[in-house]
DNA sequence: ACCACTAAATGAATGCCATTCATTTAGACT
DNA sequence: AGTCTAAATGAATGGCATTCATTTAGTGGT
């Protein structure tokens, strides 16, 4: 299921691992869902900044070179982690419902998913989508969806890059901590963003970050809802 | 202009350099506003990857260890560089243009600042604004120009919130590679997708970035304008 | 003029880290 | 039995942020 498996004898991945061969031991202690479970499982018990190679070569009884057999760097298995995780996004309401709620239940997910791994974002937000099979399968959903909800072909990648920004955007929100508005001892020299601070934790019983995740996306699907055929 | 220079004698900050007393030598070689300065050079010049504490003391002809006289750690520095960078972000709009227009163009600015710094990002996004006083101000400023367009206040925070999420996302689009959606040799079983990339390359003429970027912001602007009373 | 004090500098040391490489191991074909 | 090769090892490399004992050099008080 990687890229490289399923990959045709082309030169774009200059170093991709050979398709497996006769003629070849058949033990391998290692392969890429193997390292990448491991890896997730890892990541889940120590967070990111106990995610070694080295650690993740001990929770697989290997020495951590023989990692680099299987993956070429750090990186690598970074991406790993990201298009697994990927498969959890629910796409499923794309369809069975209307255009509205499926986006809306899609993003939810997005954000539930990956605001427990911000520290991947960097690293999707960028990645090719070649390299990562399962989040090709999650946009080709997508797409499916915005697609038969009749939006003008040239406008559903962009429509779909806005709100996969404002998802990722909202996923470190998540993560910041409760009181990271108080202004403290700065108050005095900042009247109105203290007192639109203080009005919205008076009625907040909702998580800060959610409020502003429901806003921003129930604002998006409106707008963007207009554009449809 | 540091919060430790302006912070009352609390416990806040366990560590917190002490305020220069009488009774001290007069020529410190290093302070917080050269360490900043002689910071936003380097990532200039050498980019992240060659942002380290060793190569930020040899810029400033000093070792290593000195630094931390003055800095508790290399995570503050990235924050002294972006509360810096935040003053870049042009706020000027929100004294002299209609609500529509300001959000605009402070958008526009805040997303290409910090397109150029995006490994700061996940620092920003969960940093105390009380840790930050330049980004405080344009807090502030931003604040301002909603409370005085007519949002009730108890929804400013989301919709700045909400647009901030939006606007760091977008970043990363930014420095995304041009070809991050080519679907190379899985083309075929994402037919949906394929063809929505196709459609927009066809009249791609604009930067991929900044079509999804407008898109998000203008249908951000027009929804969130409504809930002006 | 001297002393006591202290902020700020040094340079060596620590303990990580990802990655490389020469070498060994052990299955699978001939 | 012999050959080939993917995959493992373990040592080495060079880098990193950070700590700490020690030194340096202004300053204010005497």
């Amino acid at each position: 299921m990687s890229a490289a498996a399923s990959a045709p004898a082309d030169s774009h991945r200059p170093e991709a691992r050979p398709r497996r061969r006769v003629g070849r031991p058949a033990a391998a202690v290692l392969d890429q869902n193997g390292i990448t479970a491991a890896a997730l499982q890892l990541v889940r018990k120590s967070g990111y900044d106990g995610f070694t190679m080295a650690a993740l070569a001990r929770t697989l009884n290997v020495a951590p070179s023989a990692l680099y057999n299987h993956v070429s760097s750090k990186r690598e298995v970074l991406v790993l982690i990201q298009d697994h995780l990927t498969s959890f996004v629910d796409v499923s309401a794309f369809d069975a419902e209307p255009w509205g709620v499926a986006v809306r239940d899609w993003a939810w997910s997005y954000r539930d998913v990956f605001s427990k791994h911000t520290p991947l974002i960097p690293v999707i937000a960028v990645l090719p989508v070649t390299d990562a099979p399962k989040t090709l399968a999650m946009y080709e959903a997508v797409s499916a969806g915005f697609s038969r909800a009749g939006f003008p072909q040239e406008r559903i990648i962009p429509a779909i890059v806005a709100l996969e920004s404002f998802i990722f955007g909202s996923a470190y929100d998540v993560t910041a901590p409760a009181d990271i508005f108080d202004s403290g001892s700065m108050a005095a020299s900042t009247p109105n963003f203290t007192a639109a601070v203080a009005r919205l934790a008076e009625q907040g019983d909702q998580n800060q970050a959610d409020v502003a995740f429901s806003l921003g996306l129930e604002t998006l699907i409106a707008g963007l809802g207009e554009l449809r055929s």
